[in-house]
RNA sequence: GGUCGCAUAGCUCAGCUGGAUAGAGCACCUGCCUUCUAAGCAGGCGGUCCUAGGUUCGAAUCCUAGUGCGAUCACCA
């Protein structure tokens, strides 16, 4: 039992024994460092069952509380604060009870159903972008978040691996690739196929061009302009299984892939399990005609399949063409229901996917819990903004983007100017250098897109290089590589079952023990809100806390050899800690920087 | 137009289920490297928490209305 659900009996039987009255719940929070005490009790909301001045009900719980609990040395009431002093020795044993765990806060699967989490899922025409650097972060952390909150969790992404995007680039390879291929470029296979989606865009817009100039509407020129007809006369023969049309598909985005997996690579992401919509859209079919039958769905005159929502407060859906054939939805409804049939453990998904699809995922919830499936309750749409550049959105088309790649190497690019400036590692071999330069660079930019609240669409502008300093990834890397200098410097044995329940505690490591307290809280409040966020600004805190009490206490040169033994086996704690927040963020740590 | 989301310091953002005088970082200004890594620490400057009502002992937080920005409302994905 912690400290606070200890309290929090004791408020209560102290109100029963004053007042004869019962107190729901009691509530808590940090004192504020103006006034004397380690926690604090607000005493208003107990007036609801206990009618008096808010100052005297305070006194009299504050006395009975010294009175009955061990580790209360001392209370004050301001207002309706009622500020508890602890005793050093209840934060002694806490630190005992965490000292020697190296997983402390995370905890072991205990809970028969698995989580689902799908993050990614590109399209199969273009190299990654920012926008998918921003859904990839956000989804590995909240999949790890789970995880070490104790669910099992499979990550997964689907493969949007057909349709007419994909014909595009296929097209303009064909027309203007001159058999190129990434063995004869040199090129990642994604950047080639993705520069055909340029030079069709370009294509398509000259034709635009001249069909207007022969006195055609825009819209109609943008409708038959030939190279566009000939890209969805692609298509149909891909979907009746052209021999030649299929195998190029095939080749192209198996370039594509390979591409992709490099890039996760990079970025230190993985998977568990990969879906393709070319592989889940006729399970989708299969259950469309099975809601045909239970009502769910009903079909117009002209053989269009759709769901009623409209006594939800929604629209019509249509969930299949007049021709039969599958729209979004319908691939949605056979992933889902696919993913249960292949891990009968699932007891909830959560779909990482940009805003602009939250009326998508609200609707494809809704007839799945309509088609009677249990695990629909638990469905999640992470839903993020978009990031956007000072010049507006992103457009793969036209080129404008961010590339993942290339973002990932100029943050390694930028810790390496700063490194080199600060001229630390000059006994660092050159490998061993660009390792870092990459887990700094990388632990920048992730920190800077997960420590922001996911709804928030990001601005980010180029130019602006995201900073080193602050409150920032590097900044948490430092204070972690700082430890492990202490750590090895240090020759007290790390085995420690120190005896240090005499120590007076120095007020700066108090409070690295009060704020090690929270990390299993913070856990489970960032599983169950979805948030890294919650995760990066703990960490920020408690690294904070800890570059203070560095900077203001001697760990090395303690007093006493017992009391150096102690700092040093906190910061160890610390270090250990920083560690496990960032493992849930996907950053890695450096031994020194 | 309907629906959803966002709005806090010059800039980027925290602020948990309503609680004390709204917090960080960047930028700007002071100090601190002959002691454990100065990518740091200590401090200063900086606020109409978008606006107006309401609920409450108490509102940045909850409710209503409005304003601004974004998204969405396809037999596209």
């Amino acid at each position: 039992m912690n400290l606070q659900q200890t309290l929090e009996l004791q408020v209560k039987a102290a109100i029963k024994a004053l007042f004869q009255a019962e107190l729901q719940s009691v509530e808590f929070q940090a004192t504020r460092k103006e006034f004397t005490g380690d926690i604090t009790i607000v005493v208003f909301p107990m007036l609801r069952v206990v009618k008096g001045n808010p100052v005297v009900i305070g006194e009299q719980v504050g006395q009975y509380l010294l009175d009955n609990v061990d580790d209360v040395l001392g209370f004050n009431v301001v207002k309706g604060f009622l500020n508890i002093e602890i005793s050093d020795r209840y934060y002694h044993s806490f630190f005992q009870s965490i000292n020697n765990t190296l997983n402390y806060g995370f905890l072991e699967a205990n809970d028969d159903k698995a989580v689902m989490v799908e993050y990614s899922s590109p399209n199969t025409n273009k190299p990654l972008h920012l926008g998918h650097v921003r859904n990839v972060l956000l989804g590995y952390s909240v999949a790890e978040i789970i995880k070490a909150s104790g669910k099992k969790v499979y990550k997964t992404q689907i493969i949007n691996d057909r349709g007419i995007h994909i014909c595009k680039s296929m097209l303009a390879w064909q027309r203007f690739g001159n058999e190129e291929t990434p063995e004869s470029t040199g090129l990642k296979g994604d950047k080639l196929v993705g520069n055909y989606y340029v030079k069709f865009d370009k294509a398509y817009k000259i034709e635009i061009a001249q069909l207007i100039a022969q006195g055609l509407s825009e819209d109609e020129a943008k409708k038959k302009a030939p190279i566009l007809l000939a890209a969805q006369e692609m298509l149909i023969k891909w979907e009746a299984g052209d021999e030649a049309v299929v195998s190029l598909w095939k080749e192209m985005n198996g370039w594509v892939y390979k591409g992709f997996e490099e890039t996760y690579k990079n970025i230190g992401v993985d998977f568990d399990k990969y879906y393709y919509e070319s592989d889940t859209y006729l399970l989708g079919k299969e259950f469309v005609s099975e809601g045909l039958k239970t009502g769910v769905f009903i079909q117009k005159e002209d053989g269009s399949v759709w769901c009623d929502l409209t006594d939800d407060g929604l629209d019509e859906k249509i969930v299949l063409r007049s021709d039969g054939t599958a729209v979004y939805m319908t691939q949605d409804i056979g992933t889902a229901i696919q993913r249960i049939k292949d891990y009968p453990d699932v007891g909830g998904m959560v779909y990482t996917v940009g805003n602009e699809q939250d009326y998508h995922f609200k609707v494809l919830f809704l007839i799945l819990k309509k088609l009677g499936f249990d695990w629909a309750k638990h469905l999640f749409h992470l839903s993020y903004g978009m990031v956007d550049l000072p010049s507006g959105k992103m457009k793969s088309r036209e080129g404008i983007v961010v590339d993942a790649d290339d973002l990932i190497q100029e943050m390694a690019d930028t810790a390496e100017e700063i490194s080199k400036e600060l001229g630390k590692l000059e006994d660092y071999s050159e490998d061993e250098k660009k390792a870092l330069y990459k887990t700094i660079g990388l632990g920048a930019l992730k920190y800077y897109i997960l420590k922001v609240d996911p709804k928030k669409r990001i601005l980010f502008d180029p130019k602006e290089s995201i900073d080193f300093q602050g409150n920032t990834g590097p900044f948490i890397q430092y204070t972690y590589a700082r430890i492990q200098s202490i750590l090895r410097k240090a020759d007290v044995s790390r085995n420690l079952s120190l005896n240090t329940a005499d120590l007076i505690l120095h007020e700066k490591e108090k409070q690295l023990l009060k704020q090690l307290e929270n990390f299993p809280e913070i856990i489970q409040n960032a599983a169950a809100q979805h948030s890294p966020a919650l995760i990066a600004n703990y960490t920020y805190d408690l690294v904070k806390d800890f570059n203070s009490f560095y900077q203001n206490v001697s760990i090395l040169g303690a007093d006493s050899a017992l009391e150096k033994a102690f700092r040093v086996a906190l910061s160890q704690t610390v270090g250990q800690t920083i560690k496990n927040a960032f493992k849930m963020l996907g950053i890695e740590v450096p031994e020194r920087m």
